[in-house]
DNA sequence: CTGGGGAGGGGGCCC
DNA sequence: AGGGCCCCCTCCCCA
C-alpha cells in the first residue's frame, strides 16, 4: 500500500486513477516477434503460458514503458493503431481478422482455432461469437448456486447507498451468486476468513487479522499504513509516477504496470501480469470459459459474467435508498446519483446492507466511518 | 441517457 | 518470495 493513507489512496483510485497515468493504457512493445512462429501450435490449454507469453522476456528491470501518456493519440504517434476501435484488440472483437496482421500469425491463430475445434460440441456460441467455439464447458451451476437457485440477490447481498455517497470500497457480503472461491467467505470488513476454523494472526497496529503468518507479514511490510507510525520504515519511490511504497517488494510490483513485461506475440500489446495476458489472449482466440446458464451466454472473464448475471435479477445488487431503484453495477447507480435521485434521503451518507441486524453494532456506515484499510 | 459487455488494474490469499 | 488465482473495481465503447 502506499505510503499515504489507505483511505486517501482508496479515494485517488476512485478518482480515474488520476495519480497514475497507465490505467487502461498498455502499450504495444517495439519487438518480440518470432521471427518465425512456431509450426506446431500447442495445446490450446498451454497456449497462453507456452507460446504467447515468453516468461523470459519477462524483464521487469530492463523492460522500459514504451508509452505512459494517457492520451490516446500517443498509440497513433507509434504508428500502431490511433483509437481502440481500430486496433488489432478490437478488430478481433467484431469478428474480423486484422488484415494487416502478417500472413504468418493468421495461419498460426487459424492453427490454434483449429486445436479448438474438438471442443466445438460444448460450445453454445452466441450471435456475436458465432464463428469460434467455446472450449470450455459452462461454467458449472452448483458453484453460482450452491443453495436453491434464484435470479434475484437475497435481501442480505442488497447494497443500498444513499445518493450523496456511494461508497465505492465497500466489499459485498458472502453470497453465492458473487461466484466466490469455495471454502472463504468475507467478513464485513473485507476480510477473507477461512471457513475451516484455524489460527489468525492478527496486526498489532490495525487488528486486521489473516489466516497465515505470510499474509499478515506482507500486510505489514506492504500495506499497514497504521504500522508507518511506529516503525521507521524505508520508503521506495517510483521512477515513472509519483506512487511511493514501503517496500521494494512492493514497488516491483508496482512497476510492472509500467513496465508492462507480459507481452503478446499476436497484437503486441502487453501487460503487467501474466494472467492479464491469459485473459487478453482469449480475445484471440474467442475462448470463452464462462457461460450464463440463464441465456446460455459465454464470456471470457468470471467478472464480467457475475456482472452479467446480474442482469438477469429482478432485483439488482446497487440500490439507492432514495428511490430503491437497484442496479447491477455500481457505477450505474453511481450515474444514477450523479443526475440526481428525485427522492431526497434523510441519511445521505448511508450504506446499509440489508443484511446487518439492527442494534449498537450494526450502526449504517458514516462516509467518516474508516473504510476497510488493506 | 441508460444498460450492458469487453477489457484491464490493484490488491489479497493460498500454495 | 513469487506465481496463480481470485474478487472488486473502473474505464471505454456500443446498442
Amino acid at each position: 500500500m502506499l505510503v499515504e493513507d489507505s483511505q486517501s489512496a482508496r479515494a485517488m483510485m476512485t478518482k480515474k486513477y488520476a495519480h497514475c497515468p497507465l490505467k487502461k493504457r498498455p502499450v504495444l512493445v517495439r519487438e518480440e516477434r518470432p521471427a518465425t512462429p512456431p509450426t506446431t501450435p500447442p495445446h490450446p490449454a498451454h497456449m497462453a503460458t507456452h507460446f504467447y507469453y515468453d516468461y523470459n522476456n519477462c524483464d521487469m528491470e530492463n523492460d522500459e514503458p514504451e508509452n505512459l501518456s494517457t492520451k490516446p493519440e500517443d498509440l497513433s504517434k507509434t504508428g500502431n493503431y490511433p483509437n481502440k476501435a481500430s486496433s488489432p484488440i478490437a478488430t478481433a472483437a467484431v469478428k474480423l481478422e486484422p488484415r494487416e496482421w502478417p500472413q504468418q500469425q493468421l495461419e498460426y491463430l487459424a492453427a490454434c482455432r483449429a486445436r479448438l475445434e474438438p471442443a466445438a460440441e460444448l460450445a453454445r456460441p452466441t450471435p456475436q461469437y458465432a464463428y469460434l467455439p467455446t472450449l470450455y464447458p459452462s461454467y458449472p451451476l452448483e458453484e453460482m448456486y450452491p443453495t436453491a437457485p434464484s435470479l434475484s440477490p437475497p435481501a442480505h447481498q442488497l447494497y443500498h447507498y444513499s445518493p450523496a455517497s456511494p461508497p465505492s470500497s465497500c466489499s459485498p457480503p458472502p453470497c453465492p451468486e458473487d461466484l466466490r472461491s469455495p471454502g472463504s467467505v468475507s467478513s464485513d470488513s473485507g476480510v477473507s476468513v477461512s471457513t475451516s476454523r484455524r489460527p489468525r494472526y492478527q496486526c498489532p497496529d490495525c487488528a486486521k487479522s489473516y489466516s497465515t503468518y505470510s499474509g499478515l507479514s506482507k500486510h505489514q511490510q506492504y500495506h499497514c499504513a497504521a504500522a508507518e507510525g511506529s516503525l521507521a520504515r524505508k520508503s521506495f519511490s517510483c521512477k515513472f509516477c509519483a506512487k511511493v511504497y514501503t517496500s521494494l517488494g512492493a514497488l516491483k510490483m508496482h512497476i510492472r504496470t509500467h513496465t508492462l513485461p507480459c507481452k503478446c506475440h499476436l497484437c503486441g500489446k502487453a501487460f503487467s501480469r501474466p494472467w492479464l495476458l491469459q485473459g487478453h489472449i482469449r480475445t484471440h482466440t474467442g475462448e470463452k470459459p464462462f457461460s450464463c446458464h440463464h441465456c446460455r451466454r459465454a464470456f471470457a472473464d468470471r467478472s464480467n459474467l457475475r456482472a452479467h448475471l446480474q442482469t438477469h435479477s429482478d432485483v439488482k445488487k446497487y440500490s439507492c435508498t432514495g428511490c430503491g431503484k437497484t442496479f447491477s453495477r455500481m457505477s450505474l447507480l453511481s450515474k444514477h446519483l450523479e443526475g440526481g435521485c428525485g427522492v431526497p434521503t434523510t441519511s445521505p451518507y448511508e450504506y446499509r446492507p440489508e443484511s446487518m441486524p439492527t442494534g449498537p453494532s450494526h450502526q449504517a456506515l458514516a462516509p467518516t466511518a474508516p473504510v476497510h484499510a488493506y
